[in-house]
DNA sequence: CCCGGCTCTTTTGTATACCAAAAATAGATT
DNA sequence: AATCTATTTTTGGTATACAAAAGAGCCGGG
C-alpha cells in the first residue's frame, strides 16, 4: 500500500495529494473526526508541506475537512442535516441544469453522450459491476450539468458531486434498475427538448434518492 | 498608499493579502487581464510567497482570477456571459433561500435583522451614502440566505456574492429607491411566513436586476 | 476525587533560501 | 520579416528554521 509519489511526475503534487487524501476519506480509511497533520501527510506521501497545505485547502473548499485556525484540519463529521442540505441544494441546481440542458438540446446542442452513458450503465448493471454503475450514474448527473452550458453552474455543482460520492459510499443506494429507468426518462425528455418535463423528472428523481440515503446513513451513524 | 502589513498583526497574513488584492480587483486598481506575480505581491505586501499563494488560490476559488499551470494567475476578464450565468445561478439559489427563510420564520425563527437592514438602508439613501446603500443591499440578500438555515447553501452562495460585488462595482445599478421597495415587500413576505410569495418576489427582484447590469457592463466593456 | 494552573511538547503559520523546469523575452540567423 | 536559439523570469516545489498558539501532561490544593 505504498502510496509514495513517484519523484518525477509532472502532474502537480498538490493535485495528487488531494486525490489520495480524498480517496482515503471516501473509502473510509480516514475516519470522520480524524486530524490531518501536515507533517504526517507530507511524510506519508513524500512531499513537502506546501502541496499538502494546498490539498487541505481544497479539501476544505469541497467540504471534506474542516479547518480551525492554528489547529489544522479534521475530517468532517457527516450528519443527516448535511445530507438534507445537500439534497436541497441539488434540487435547486440540478433541476435548473436539466431544464437548461433540454433548452440547449432543442436549440441544436448535440447531447449524444447522455445516451452513451445510459448504454454503458445497462451493460454495467447486467455485468454486476457495482462500482461502475455508481460511477456512471454520477457521470450522468454531471453530464446534464455540463449540457446546461452554464460554467458557473458547473463550478458550483462540483463540490456537491464530491460530497455525493462520499455520502453514497457510506450509505448504500436504492435499486440501480429503478434509477436507470428514471435516468432514461430524464434523458429522453432532455434529448426531446422538453424543458418542463426534464425539470419535473429531475426533481422527482433527486427527491426519490433522499430518503434511502438518509435511512442508510442513519444506520451507519449510530449502530 | 503604502499597503504594507504591520508586522505584528495577529490576523492571518494570507487572509489579509486576499482582502487587499480583492479590494484592488474590485476597485479596478488591478485591471482585468493583469498578471499577478507572486514575487511582486509578496514584496508589495511585505510577506513571503506562501501566504500570497494561499490568497491567490482563494481568489481563483472565488472566481476573481484564473490560473494556468506554470503561468500563474491573471485577473479574470468579465464577460456578459459571466453576468448572465451569475444571475441564473442566483435565481436558483436565492429564490430557494427566500422560500426557506419564510418557512423558518413561520416556524418561529427570529428574523428581525432583515427589518433592521431595511431601516439602515432608508437612512443611507436619505443621507446619500451610496457605498453604504450598496453594502446594505448586499447584506440584505446575504441575510436571507443566512435565514434559510442551510449551511451548504450559505457556502455555495458566498462566491456568488463576491462576484456580485465586483460586477456591481463595474456596472452601476438601477434606482436605489425601487430596489428598497422590492426589498421591503420581500422582507414582509418572509417575516409574514409567506413562502410562495417570498419565492416569487425574490425571483422578480433578482430578474429585474439583470438587464440594467448587463447594459451597464456592456458600456464599460466596449467604449 | 476533581479542578485550576503550570510546564513541556507538538503543530501551525510564516520566513528564507534555493532549485528545476517551463514560459516569456530578447537576440541572432536565415 | 519570420523563425530558431539563447538568456532571463517566473512558477512550482524542497528544505529548513522559528515564533506563537494549542494541546498534553503534571502538580498541588480544595
Amino acid at each position: 500500500m505504498s502510496e509514495t509519489l513517484t519523484a518525477r511526475d509532472d502532474e502537480a503534487r498538490a493535485e495528487q495529494v488531494y486525490q489520495l487524501v480524498l480517496e482515503g476519506i471516501v473509502a473510509g480509511r480516514y475516519e470522520q473526526g480524524v486530524r490531518l497533520r501536515e507533517r504526517e501527510l507530507s511524510e506519508l506521501y513524500n512531499v513537502s508541506r506546501i502541496p499538502v497545505r494546498e490539498a487541505i485547502q481544497r479539501l476544505e473548499q469541497d467540504g471534506f475537512v474542516e479547518t480551525f485556525p492554528r489547529r489544522g484540519a479534521v475530517v468532517r463529521q457527516l450528519t443527516l442535516t448535511d445530507v438534507n442540505e445537500l439534497f436541497d441544494v441539488r434540487l435547486c441546481l440540478e433541476t435548473f441544469a436539466a431544464r437548461m440542458a433540454a433548452v440547449r438540446v432543442a436549440a441544436g446542442e448535440p447531447g449524444s453522450r447522455l445516451q452513451e452513458l445510459l448504454d454503458d450503465t445497462r451493460q454495467a448493471i447486467d455485468d454486476d459491476r457495482t462500482d461502475d454503475v455508481v460511477r456512471l450514474s454520477a457521470a450522468f448527473h454531471a453530464e446534464i450539468v455540463r449540457l446546461s452550458g452554464n460554467r458557473l453552474l458547473i463550478e458550483s455543482v462540483k463540490p456537491l458531486f464530491g460530497r455525493m460520492r462520499w455520502i453514497f459510499g457510506l450509505a448504500h443506494n436504492r435499486s440501480n434498475e429503478l434509477q436507470r429507468d428514471e435516468h432514461m426518462e430524464l434523458c429522453n425528455a432532455i434529448l426531446g427538448g422538453k424543458a418542463d418535463l426534464a425539470y419535473t423528472l429531475a426533481y422527482s428523481h433527486i427527491e426519490l434518492g433522499r430518503e434511502p440515503v438518509l435511512m442508510g446513513l442513519a444506520q451507519t451513524l449510530e449502530p
